[in-house]
DNA sequence: AACCATGTACTTTTT
DNA sequence: GTACATGGTT
């Protein structure tokens, strides 16, 4: 008796072909993940030494689950195997080298906000019409690419005789210029510059090859060029690649994957072994064979035939309700239903093709007070007041991060300016220094008057918490962060609710350093930094957490949960309206993929659902319902167009339409709501005068949020409305 | 410099 | 319908 005894033969045969090159196509729900894990445990018995192997993963998520099975299995020596996801792999690999390229080993990641600010502003510097060239087209291209290990001057060359693209090649040079300036990577350039280090430093990469002399790629049909670069660059020498994938659940061509890697796998690997694993233990058999139907009207694929020994389950649900409000009630009820019966909500996914149709179900799910946990969309690590303390200490960390700098140098309110950041800038570029060398030297900087001072101070400010940051833990950093700042009070002082969930937030952050530096071996504030950049939201889902999961289609890629409801599924929606429009066959048979991916999601009840009518960017449409439910053949389907087909009551979804502000700011309180300033010396009708727009006629008072708002209507300047405190307006005389 | 009011563009999907 | 950019006002 052996732990390979439970494998059927094809994954057998997967865990024993060790040596060489293998191509794995793992259907959905066929086992992959416990064939990956018991082939290390099975290459750790042939004697391989854990410290020789490697196993690459999508997201943070799958790389811990991966190691923890692994232990599981191995016991001792696994805590040596290298698991984890492209982009932390690229970044252990260049804290360590990326000096030969000239960069500073401590250097900071950009993540995709900062890379659009960067552009943004290069785009302002080279007066780029963002009309005809809109910043996200730059930001796209750039990431393309670099996907595509492109260099700036690459780029020029290939499409010199586009204007565009000249201009676009122009920008990502300034962008990668800047990048460097400010010792700052983005998420592509990880994957960019590991490649580079390799290529340009043979010892470097033959280090590393003699290293990972296994290496097992997870997700293989999401990769894109430059991901498959590295990984051949690594596995050239040892020849011991096993990618796994499956080309039906290709959902990231957007992004650059690249189907060829896993469709011209054997051309390019000689001699691959090819394994296909077919059996799926996931599904139901209507499930499964609703997936596969789907699936089918794809052209461009391996064929394969998923198959079962599951019961059929129960019929798959339909229903097409009259709007986007009753879909999701009805959902969230039958939610509430499937409780009652004893589902555990953690058992309960809900998939939709885009974030922004989370928002309803979040609304009925307060309602009804079930727990839910929404993925993805606006990340933790995005909010304004969390991102301002992370600057912070990005500004700590490395001071030639001009973006964290700027960002925090008037949060809190210190009267600097736009004014007098470009004063200092000027400066810096003068003197080619970073901007907050440049702040240290405000002293040089004549131009400056009063803002002088305010600059000494700031920049003071910063390295008394370099100071502290040597002294003392994260966690003392932070707070003396947030007490030298004045950041929390600020908040507090604000006393609205909305500055109540910033501090909570704040507080959560706190949580997170304290966790970290609980963790991590060797805490550094470099580390905390890293690990912030380059967590996703689907890394936080612990099987522990008892709640309805919402998440886009995309996120759900690699889960699994016994009941799935897939909303909107409209055409327009599901398969989006820029799939339908486009010439690009390919497009749709993509949207097909997803919703292949979705399908398989479900281990016993699948749910599919359309509304009629649906509002959208604050317009109603009118959409069909999708072409993929055509493709499910009828009786596997249960059909339920009835119940709100007639339905010709929306009053129903605007009341709740209208209650969404109150769901959206819980807790709104109205002790806050003081009515400002002593009562007002002038009322309605009573003749005021103002220092610029001279006599008037007061036509009402509103009393507003802090302030009164007071309409006039000025003799020689019209009606004005304005603020009682700002208007200092005086009463006159009577005529 | 800071604040508010108004206008505009956006939505595919994300490590 | 919202988030952001812009312009006007103090």
């Amino acid at each position: 008796m052996s732990i390979y005894d439970t494998l059927n033969e094809q994954q057998r045969e997967a865990v024993f072909c060790t040596e060489g090159p293998l191509l794995l196509l793992a259907g959905a729900g066929s086992g992959k993940t416990r064939v990956l894990t018991h082939r290390i445990a099975y290459l750790i018995e042939q004697g391989v030494n854990p410290y020789h192997i490697m196993a690459i993963t999508f997201t943070n998520k799958a790389a811990r689950e991966m190691r923890e099975r692994v232990d599981a299995l191995v016991g001792s020596g696994a805590e040596h195997i290298w698991v984890s996801t492209f982009h932390s792999t690229c970044v252990r690999i260049l804290r360590r080298h990326i000096d030969k390229l000239g960069y500073d080993n401590s250097f900071t990641i950009y993540d995709s906000d900062d890379q659009k600010s960067l552009i943004r502003g290069i785009c302002k510097q080279f007066r780029v019409d963002t009309k005809s060239l809109p910043e996200r087209a730059v930001m796209n291209a750039i990431s393309s690419a670099k996907d595509e290990f492109m260099t700036p001057g690459e780029y020029e060359t290939r499409y010199n005789f586009d204007f565009k693209k000249k201009k676009i090649a122009e920008i990502y040079k300034e962008y990668q210029k800047q990048l460097k300036a400010n010792n700052a990577l983005d998420f592509d350039d990880l994957l960019f510059k590991t490649v580079e280090l390799f290529q340009f430093h043979p010892e470097v990469l033959d280090y590393y090859q003699e290293r990972f002399r296994y290496i097992m790629v997870d997700e293989y049909q999401d990769t894109n060029t430059i991901q498959f670069q590295l990984i051949s660059m690594l596995a050239r020498k040892y020849q011991n690649l096993c990618v796994v994938g499956d080309d039906d659940q290709s959902i990231y061509k957007f992004r650059g994957a690249n189907i060829k890697n896993i469709l011209n796998f054997e051309g390019v690997f000689q001699d691959a072994e090819v394994i296909k694993l077919e059996q799926n233990y996931r599904s139901t058999k209507n499930i499964l064979n609703a997936a596969n139907e789907v699936i089918k009207n794809n052209k461009g694929r391996k064929e394969k035939a998923l198959w079962t020994e599951n019961d059929d389950g129960d019929s798959i649900v339909f229903h097409q309700y009259g709007t986007e409000y009753e879909e999701a009630g009805q959902i969230v009820e039958e939610i509430g239903r499937l409780a009652k019966d004893g589902v555990n909500y953690k058992n309960i996914a809900i998939l939709y093709r885009t974030n922004a149709q989370s928002r309803i179900f979040e609304e009925k799910f307060m309602i009804k007070n079930i727990p839910y946990r929404i993925v993805g969309g606006m990340n933790f690590y995005q909010r304004k007041e969390v991102k301002d303390v992370i600057c912070y200490l990005k500004a700590v960390d490395n001071g030639l991060d001009d973006l964290a700098v700027k960002r925090i140098i008037n949060v809190p309110r210190r009267g600097i300016g736009a004014t007098t950041i470009d004063k200092v800038q000027t400066y810096a570029i003068e003197q080619n220094i970073g901007f907050l060398d440049a702040c240290f030297e405000a002293r040089q900087i004549e131009s400056l008057a009063n803002a002088k001072r305010k600059i000494e101070k700031f920049s003071e400010l910063i390295a008394d918490f370099r100071e502290q940051a040597q002294k003392g833990s994260l966690e003392d950093l932070f707070h003396y962060i947030l007490k030298q700042t004045g950041y929390v009070t600020g908040l507090e002082a604000e006393g609205t609710e909305e500055a109540l969930v910033r501090i909570e937030n704040i507080n959560e952050l706190l949580n997170k350093i304290v966790a970290y530096e609980e963790a991590a071996e060797d805490p550094t504030l470099s580390g905390l930094l890293e690990e912030i950049a380059l967590v996703a939201d689907i890394d936080s889902l612990e099987d522990s957490d008892n709640r309805v999961v919402l998440m886009t289609l995309h996120s759900a890629k690699g889960l699994e949960f016994p009941y799935v409801f897939m909303s909107g599924m409209e055409d327009g929606i599901f398969p989006s309206y820029m799939t339908i429009i486009s010439e690009d066959q390919e497009e749709l048979e993509e949207e097909r993929r997803l919703c292949y991916v979705g399908i398989t999601r479900a281990k016993e009840r699948l749910y599919l659902s359309a509304a009629k009518r649906r509002m959208m960017q604050g317009r109603t449409q009118f959409n069909k319902v999708s072409r993929f439910i055509d493709e499910i053949p009828q009786e596997l389907l249960k059909l339920d167009y009835g119940v709100n087909l007639n339905d010709k009551r929306p009053d129903h979804d605007i009341f709740s339409s209208n209650r969404r502000t109150q769901f959206r700011k819980p807790f709104q309180k109205h002790q806050f709501a003081e009515p400002k300033a002593e009562s007002l010396s002038y009322g309605a009708g009573d003749r005021v005068s103002h220092i610029k727009f001279g006599q008037g006629t007061v036509m009402e008072i509103v009393s507003g949020g802090r302030d009164y708002e007071v309409t006039v209507d000025f003799d020689k300047h019209g009606v004005k409305k304005m603020f009682a405190s700002f208007a200092k307006l005086k009463k006159t005389e009577q005529n």
